[in-house]
DNA sequence: CTGAAAGCGCTTACAG
DNA sequence: CTGAAAGCGCTTACAG
């Protein structure tokens, strides 16, 4: 059986009621009551029910993180950000894998609510108008991470990845590359979206245009780069770089560009993005651009806990600085 | 205001242990007044709190995982596969960084218990005997996944890793290498042991010796394997295969040896271990043992979630297959 | 088929 | 400084 508060009161020779005093290190206790106390509860190895504790004050300590897939190294970071702080501030974190489906993130969302997380970081590559709803009348805080709200009245930490793909595509106009390529997220999202808008206006700007036929869509992994590569490749238009939306991409398409016999950089720059620590341990080492996940992960986390602490209802929108890491595929 | 079971009850003018009854899908209702509990509970818009079903009922429906660094590639598959089982049992996880400190997984277990998983995970490099004694102790259900329990009282899913380091080595030997230098964790654990152990057994078998210099402790990551390569090349001695213990080890390893000229495999091989996604996407692909870590992750919750819902007390040890594969850099 | 009531293990005003 | 008691939001024997 296990030993509960009214067990360690009866050894104490106390109350329930003081001996939850000393465990909260409430300070309204006799030195000797609490010496007494703390003694019972190491003779009876007492551990507060967590449970019975967060119904009565209404809070759990605990954070909900949705995420798309923890397995893919572009949230793991931000997840392990999000521990960290979590850490820290006494917190823990349900894990929610939601696979980029709206039904798995709705059920997600239920069940995270329903186990009383006080505050909850929603991660995905889209936030649909939806969801946004939902997300907005829930009852527990709500920060997204990397995920842009249009209409602003969810707090959010991102990244500027128009910005961030304008710098890079800015760079390769710079060092003369004029025929670009781009490869896309067949599935579209908020990064795929603002990373083409990004370059379409770098383009624009140096008076050059970006052939719609060479925006190639496919799957944001090794495969898709090396398929998407292959692809581009088989139009037989003149291109002198392809830029791809991470580095994992990259890696695929460089692959299957030396296949075939063209050289990365030489006859072909390939760029990621999303700096990944494989990404300068390969052979081109890949240029791309720095994000801080974990530190997207991190700052999200510490916001929603602040929210959940203090009544602090405004909805902020925090924007990470990112850097341009040339090496060596473009 | 959150809505709770006693509103919906009000709504429709029932007593909540019907609410109750019909949100748990207890079959003894009406199905007129079933009905108008479901019209009450949409249209309050009601979610149960699972807290305090769960002080009631005394289980919390929520699995601990214990994992030295979910952003270590080599746990985070298992991770994945532990959130998958939870999914289709409808299971939540809360999830626990230890970094290997023996402070912290202490914490971490703490905390585990005190809010009631059901079950616990204990993933870890090395389990010591303290550590043992506490988890056995401990309340609530506990399966440990890739860790070894020598005194045998906790249930485990595992890998034989002597066994595939003995496989991986004897392969070598058949490929005519004779002088093997090995790269093992500077912290030691229950893997390195093993690895250690495999190695020297086929080298035994083969008449063949390892010379004790030629194991170099080192971090288990990229720039480890880097230096410790360069470590092993400053030695001077006559190596034909360096055999590591991830795959990750491999790739810096790989790089040290290319950046002083030495050629892989043709004047050095490398073998990695733990088949990574990426060690087919470089160049030379990794020879590597995989490892399926998903799958222990995944057999580690079934498992546990079977010793949660049954009274299934006995520890079981359950080993999962492993596969050599075979590459370019040895 | 339904409801009144006890109880899960805590915390915290309130009274002393 | 300490204790008795109410109550957090549920579930579930028990009685009807």
């Amino acid at each position: 059986m296990k030993v509960k508060i009214v067990d360690v009161a009866k050894e104490a020779n106390v109350s329930v009621a003081t001996v939850s005093r000393v465990v909260n290190n409430i300070p309204l206790v006799n030195e000797e009551t609490k010496e007494r106390v703390l003694e019972a509860i190491k003779k009876t190895g007492y551990k507060p029910n967590a449970i019975a504790r967060s119904l009565k004050i209404q809070r759990t300590n605990t954070l909900g993180i949705m995420i798309p897939d923890i397995s893919n190294p572009l949230y793991t970071e931000m997840a392990r950000g999000v521990e960290d702080i979590c850490g820290i501030y006494n917190y823990n974190i349900i894990l929610s894998n939601t696979d980029f489906s709206p039904d798995k993130e709705k059920e997600s969302l239920d069940v995270l609510i329903e186990k009383q997380c006080d505050g909850i970081i929603y991660i995905g590559k889209d936030l649909t108008d939806e969801f946004q709803e939902i997300l907005k009348n829930a009852p527990s805080e709500i920060v997204l991470g990397n995920v842009m709200d249009e209409r602003g009245d969810l707090s959010s930490v991102l990244i500027d990845n128009e910005s961030a793909a304008y710098d890079l595509a800015k760079r390769a106009i710079e060092k003369g590359h004029k025929n670009f390529a781009l490869f896309t997220d067949r599935d579209g999202g908020f990064t795929s979206d603002k990373i083409l808008k990004g370059v379409k206006k770098a383009l624009n700007e140096a008076d050059l245009s970006l052939d719609e036929e060479l925006i190639i869509p496919g799957n944001i992994n090794v495969k898709g780069g090396y398929a998407m590569m292959n692809k581009l490749l088989d139009s037989g238009k003149d291109v002198d770089i392809a830029m791809t939306m991470n580095d994992q991409v990259a890696l695929g398409a460089i692959r299957a560009a030396e296949e075939r016999g063209v050289k990365v950089p030489d006859d072909l720059a390939v760029t990621g993005f999303n700096d990944y620590w494989l990404s300068e341990w390969v052979n081109p080492e890949i240029t791309t651009v720095k994000l801080p996940m974990y530190d997207i992960g991190a700052i999200a986390a510490r916001m929603l806990i602040k929210m959940c602490e203090a009544d602090e209802k405004e909805s902020k929108t925090i924007t990470c600085p990112y850097e341009i890491v040339e090496r060596q595929s473009m």
